[in-house]
DNA sequence: TAGATTGTTAATCGATTAACAATC
DNA sequence: TAGATTGTTAATCGATTAACAATC
């Protein structure tokens, strides 16, 4: 309680280490150093080391890691190895699209999709049919939801998202382009695509102006 | 050439000051001060200040800033006020998701979307008819494109990343689950949407545990 | 054992915040 | 002018990298 969370640097981070992990599962790599897994990333080998003992020690000294048990405690650490529901709120193309997304890889599992037009209702994404947000508050009530994704136009995010906190949701997964008003205890992760096409048009715009790469494998 | 380039950390801001300044501009607020702007997007003033000044004065002491002006040199410093076209290469839900976005809002356009699905060739998506991969180096070499968007399966994305390289792509906005090797020139943007939700999982799961808030308004 | 590589402490680097003189 | 607020320098804080003793 009084010790100091980790930090969401490396927070970002376990999930690309996870993947390079899940790639050198599947080339029946048995085991790795943080030196080479530097390489392959293009981060230090002390990153590397430092971030994973913000959670325990998960290698073995004059061995290196073993990469299937490094693999399955960071899924652990990322709570991958239990399933988890969600829901989408916002059935347009992108709340489509997410529906179809394979989440399963991950342990998430889509149990719902709600949208406010009456033309979308029955209609099945994914296998699932496309309900009624006034149906939203009893199945929330009567279903355990982990995460709730809003792909809702800007203009309705913010009441949709006080809604949801009143239901009990404590996770938001967020694409609508706008800051979500709720409470501390509520997690919002936003995806704000625009934002992100933003950056790369900067980016290539100034290309070449810095001394150094503007290459980044973080999502920067 | 010689002075170091703006820091990734600034330029992630950026976008959210624009956004910030955009409502205001729709409430009519003509001036802001730094202090005024650091509340409404809880951050601090000092920040704000220090993150606009890479860039020039764009204040003026004793008032503020004017809203509209640094909204417009935002936008300039983004690259938002030139149309710059996009394609995307890959038309299934995501990428036709995204072809349906409203990029046009911050100045992107979209005048092609490519897959290698004969099935699909010819069905029009937001008024664009998709194209067969075979015919996108002849499409790049005839147009300006800006940015090409790749909505692929991981196993095909390195391939095509590394072709669109050859061809003279220098901006990437990259969907696939997977790193892409191109060189320094090529600017890329990954959008890892499995590795966001991994982020948003350990963070409501390990809410509390920690001293501070984990509820951040940056993509972290 | 000798070599390799971790876990961890110390040093460095960069980013954020505070402070304040300049000035509108 | 007096008050407000910037632009900018200095101080602090946190994150990254380097170094190395511990140990497999």
């Amino acid at each position: 309680m009084s010790e100091r969370g980790i930090s969401s640097a490396v927070i970002r981070r376990l999930p690309r280490y996870y993947r390079y992990l899940g790639e050198l599962l599947e080339n029946n790599v048995v085991r790795i150093s943080s030196k080479e897994l530097s390489i392959r990333m293009k981060v230090t080998a002390s990153q590397i080391r430092q971030d994973l003992n913000n959670f325990g020690g998960f290698g073995q000294q004059g061995y290196g890691y073993n990469v299937e048990y490094l693999f399955e405690e960071i899924g652990k650490i990322l709570g991958l190895n239990t399933i988890q529901n969600m829901i989408i709120i916002g059935a347009g193309n992108l709340g489509q699209a997410l529906a179809n997304y394979d989440f399963d890889r991950i342990g998430f599992r889509v149990i719902g999709i709600f949208d406010a037009n009456p033309r979308l209702e029955g209609l099945a994404v994914h296998g699932i049919e496309i309900k009624m947000v006034d149906e939203l508050e009893e199945f929330i009530k009567t279903h355990e939801i982990h995460v709730a994704t809003l792909t809702v136009p800007k203009k309705n995010a913010r009441t949709i998202a006080s809604q949801l906190e009143e239901w009990g949701i404590c996770a938001i997964w967020n694409f609508a382009p706008t800051d979500l008003h709720v409470s501390d205890d509520v997690c919002v992760k936003n995806v704000h695509l625009d934002e992100s096409l933003m950056t790369l048009s900067y980016n290539f715009r100034n290309r070449g102006k810095e001394k150094y790469s503007y290459h980044s494998y973080m999502d920067d």
